[in-house]
DNA sequence: TCCTCCTATGCACCTCGTTGCATAGCAACG
DNA sequence: CGTTGCTATGCAACGAGGTGCATAGGAGGA
């Protein structure tokens, strides 16, 4: 499990609460890690209980209080270790390619519209991933070419935009394959 | 949940047992869908009580007798219902990515070999795909251009092979990412 | 003969993830 | 003043998925 680990990256980048970890995880962390606000509450909890991460009440103006997280020590020494441990790939899973596969054994045709679907989808992620790039990471940086974080921050942004382009490159190979069934009729 | 949509594909391609699903997902159908022998058996049971599949005793010699299932005619009916049905991409999981943000806060240096041990692992899938491409697809097919279960089963191991080429030049990128701050420190 | 391995099926348990719902403060609008 | 909407946190229940273990027939080797 590294929805523990993903948070402390997070928290690490930048200390907030729960909701404004769940709202990252609708943006760029959620490109590659998933979590719904009810989990994050959950594990940002156990991680407490765990010493993983310290808790300061804020008051707020204008809006209900919340609580801020940070990173403590044994929070540090945890993410540390897993980086040094050895995991597997994530298992892919690609539901699209269930249906592509099962398209043989109803009408290809039909799957058209849902693959332009998909195609669309990911086209409006690529773009807003290429916007995000301009604007983040555009201008050299002020502070010097090395670092780190920001470099890395980059590396895993492009590497979401070779996963959409590699994505819409096959969807369009799908497309022609399902066509020439039609054309073939 | 397209599980038991992924087991019915795999059934109308071939009836087999739960085992024989099993280690079908350790293959072909696993690459893009994972499931373990205990989900297989369990949604097998659900399938077979809700009258998707038939079940069939098979007496084998020199080994366990086993129970053949093939797909009904329910199972034929839900499986095109949900081809017509629109899903959502599935959400992407990279522990790699997070582990590389992470690395900021930790040695990016140490996280070379866990990269490098990931690069190898699709280099290695990748050429097992490729030696699959050429031993099912290098021919072209004896009954005529238009078998469209072949041709869908070719498009998604395409998908396949992008996906790992893709992955495997990211990997590149990472690695003479965290190249640069060993040589610029 | 015993041990190990492969085929084949299954149960029990636990965690992860999602859905639905509840609560509460405050802002903005009609 | 009521409604809607955003911020902010949380509980309860369920389903999906994974690990460990159990059982059982037979093959093959030490």
């Amino acid at each position: 499990m590294a929805l523990e680990h993903a948070i402390l990256v997070s928290l690490l980048e930048k200390p907030g609460s729960g909701y404004e970890l769940a709202r990252r995880f609708e943006r760029s962390i959620g490109y590659f890690w998933t979590a719904t606000h009810q989990q994050i509450y959950r594990v940002l909890k156990r991680m407490e209980s765990d010493g993983w991460v310290d808790v300061r009440d804020v008051a707020q103006y204008g809006r209900p209080d919340k609580k801020e997280y940070s990173v403590a020590g044994p929070g540090r020494a945890a993410l540390a270790a897993w980086l040094n441990e050895a995991t597997e790939p994530e298992s892919v899973r690609h539901d699209l390619a269930v249906k592509v596969r099962g398209a043989a054994f109803g009408d290809p045709a039909a799957l058209i519209s849902e693959v332009e679907r998909h195609r669309q989808a990911h086209t409006d992620r690529l773009a807003h991933y290429l916007a995000g790039e301009t604007r983040d990471f555009g201008e050299p940086p002020a502070h010097g070419p090395l670092d780190a974080e920001r470099e890395l921050q980059h590396v895993v942004l492009r590497g979401g935009i070779a996963y959409e382009r590699m994505m819409i490159a096959w969807l369009d190979d799908v497309l022609a394959t399902l066509a020439g069934f039609d054309a073939g009729r």
